[in-house]
DNA sequence: CCTACCGATCGGTAGG
DNA sequence: CCTACCGATCGGTAGG
């Protein structure tokens, strides 16, 4: 039995049953534990909760960071971004979830650094959006807004992506990077990209 | 003291603390009474959370239909469609907060009679989205996936939405409508409307 | 509308 | 890893 196998656990029933629906109790059971002995490997409950909802949110930002160094065009950056933030919401669906339904009962000051996070995740996009204006090849009212919008839209994902559905993760992603450019490409403008579909992907 | 105030204060302690994070007790020193007196008002704890979650869904299936109702124009319908579900969503903040959080915590069969709601719910995006591929004003590879992203996006504005903040309600909405359509709309279709920007609403 | 009270459950500790 | 146990809190009822 090791700590991560516990963090499993909750992770699976914090998503299902939510934070104050689930007991360490629970949690023992489904390890065929008794409750005490969670406490040899965690700390508390409230620390398990806590690590679910910082540590993916710290992977989340350091594989935005990766991307966006993966090119200088601001068009393809909002692609691969919409991209890897497709991706991860695919990959940590329960993840996502707890994120999202538990700010309520996470507790100062990580939730104050959990919301410190979030700012920190939605800033590239903001930036993006700003320099894709500046430079002619987006229009945007907001970019705050079209931020938001591009974000929220793509955290959806985790609500109904199956991996066993008729869609793969690649092709969602693809058809997301593409809607994210819909959003704020220039209509008229020479440069827009032709955009791929899900049936043939610009790239692997 | 009515029953409607009970809700009310159980409307924003459930948001901010979330359900099992709120009491009776809680709820009713927050009306200056002691927990007991709640039962003369309500059935219990669980019935004020059912009421909460189920009643304003109702209300927005409603103003759909309703708004759909007001035109045949596929594209005009996607637009005042998407209008309506940012005004709800800018209007029932904590609704919306708790219809999302706490679905782990909806008893059965409320829970159930609450997804096949939200089925409801989506199901007219859908169509709307076939239709305007059929009729080659819109393109779209999955008008269930471009439904959801949409349906998402719009509810995100009640994460962010302050009525004291820059943008009114109604640019929100206008700049949401123009995205919605931006999603789907084809890029070399002549009849592409003129887009609204948030500075000159095409209607009021 | 209140006080008094109920059984159940909670997160966590003691001690081995 | 367990049993035994703690104080606290919960939703709800009795009875007036």
């Amino acid at each position: 039995m090791r700590a991560d196998d516990v963090r499993e656990a909750a992770l699976t029933l914090f998503a299902t049953r939510g934070y104050h629906g689930t007991s360490m109790k629970d949690i023992a059971a489904a390890l065929g534990l008794r409750a005490p002995s969670l406490y040899n490997h965690v700390e508390s409950k409230q620390s398990l909760l806590q690590e679910i909802m910082l540590g993916p949110l710290e992977t989340l930002i350091r594989e935005q960071q990766a991307v966006l160094a993966t090119t200088n065009d601001v068009t393809e950056q909002l692609r691969r971004a919409m991209e890897a933030h497709v991706r991860f919401h695919t990959r940590f669906q329960r993840q996502v979830r707890i994120g999202n339904n538990e700010i309520a009962n996470i507790e100062e000051p990580a939730r104050t650094h959990l919301l410190e996070l979030r700012r920190r995740y939605a800033q590239p996009w903001i930036d993006l959006i700003e320099r894709g204006v500046a430079e002619g090849r987006f229009e945007s009212p907001s970019p705050h807004l079209s931020a938001f919008a591009m974000i929220e839209m793509g955290m959806g994902v985790s609500l109904w992506f199956r991996a066993e559905g008729a869609l793969s993760e690649s092709q969602v992603a693809y058809y997301y990077g593409d809607m994210a450019l819909r959003l704020v490409l220039t209509r008229t403008g020479g440069d827009t990209p032709a955009r791929a579909g899900m049936s043939s992907p610009s790239h692997a």
